[in-house]
DNA sequence: TTTATTTCCTAGTATAACAGTAGGGTTTTA
DNA sequence: TAAAACCCTACTGTTATACTAGGAAATAAA
């Protein structure tokens, strides 16, 4: 299961995306928008920033914002920075397998299998797919 | 991730298709085979029978066997019964979503297609994928 | 009929992860 | 200089994980 971290880490992303225009979009209102804690989102946030995909501006009218275009993020990036990893067994989570069954393991085939569609789902939905959705709901007024 | 449960009731599932020939596959036989307590094996396989995938012999001489062809077992049926639920999201682990915010939910059409992915590949591999797999193994002596 | 084997059932336990809360510090702007 | 916002570390209650343990019940072979 993706933990919070990940579930938040994207809807924090999409909030920045939808409600930043060029100015940095403070944790305060994300907070009140998302109904998540501003301490927690502390916490989600500053695995973004530290995985380059957010730049903090400090002070008074601070905030976060994006370090690229949002159609050029995807929400495998997304996910892993928050998540550490989306890779569904342990053997699979370094770049090399220190698994002391990896020789001979046969589902370790079947596991990568699982990871490649998991991964390839997830690079193929970019952060612009999620906004845009977002955007289309009805009852939304983003002129305020 | 997948719980060892989810991971050892595969191989559970592989080591009984593969031993069984007619026969009653033991978890004592299964233990010493992938190195897996007997104990533990004991808590997996009543998941596995619960879920009708196996049934169970009991007395000297028992042990489980496949309650239908080793082809028409699929891989998410398998882990299913092992882990409760494949879903991303506690959303989608129930057939009603019970979630508050459901409703103008931007991100749970994301999740269902993640979902989607997962279910769609582990439908796709069957017990028979992963048993011609072990018996291609080379250094494997079946005839033990 | 006894004994060994095997499944069945329940309980317990140590560790780690999850999902936050809390407090105080630093930076910047108005 | 005060307020707003980010930054950093620590703490905490709850749950899940990954087992271990003990014994009861069933069955087949000796």
């Amino acid at each position: 299961m993706v933990s919070t971290k990940g579930r938040y880490a994207l809807r924090l992303m999409i909030d920045i995306a939808t409600y930043s225009n060029g100015n940095p979009v403070s944790l305060k209102d994300v907070s009140a928008r998302q109904d998540i804690s501003v301490k927690y989102l502390e916490q989600v946030v500053a695995l973004l920033v530290k995985g380059r995909l957010l730049i903090s501006v400090r002070g008074n009218n601070g905030g976060y914002m994006l370090t690229k275009d949002v159609a050029s993020y995807n929400t495998y990036e997304i996910l892993c920075a928050a998540e550490g990893s989306l890779a569904p067994v342990a053997c699979l989570q370094t770049e090399v397998n220190i698994c002391k069954r990896a020789e001979g393991c046969t589902t370790i085939d079947y596991w990568k299998g699982y990871y490649d569609v998991i991964k390839k789902y997830t690079e193929g939905v970019s952060l612009l797919d999620l906004v845009e959705r977002e955007k289309n709901k009805s009852g939304n007024d983003y002129s305020i």
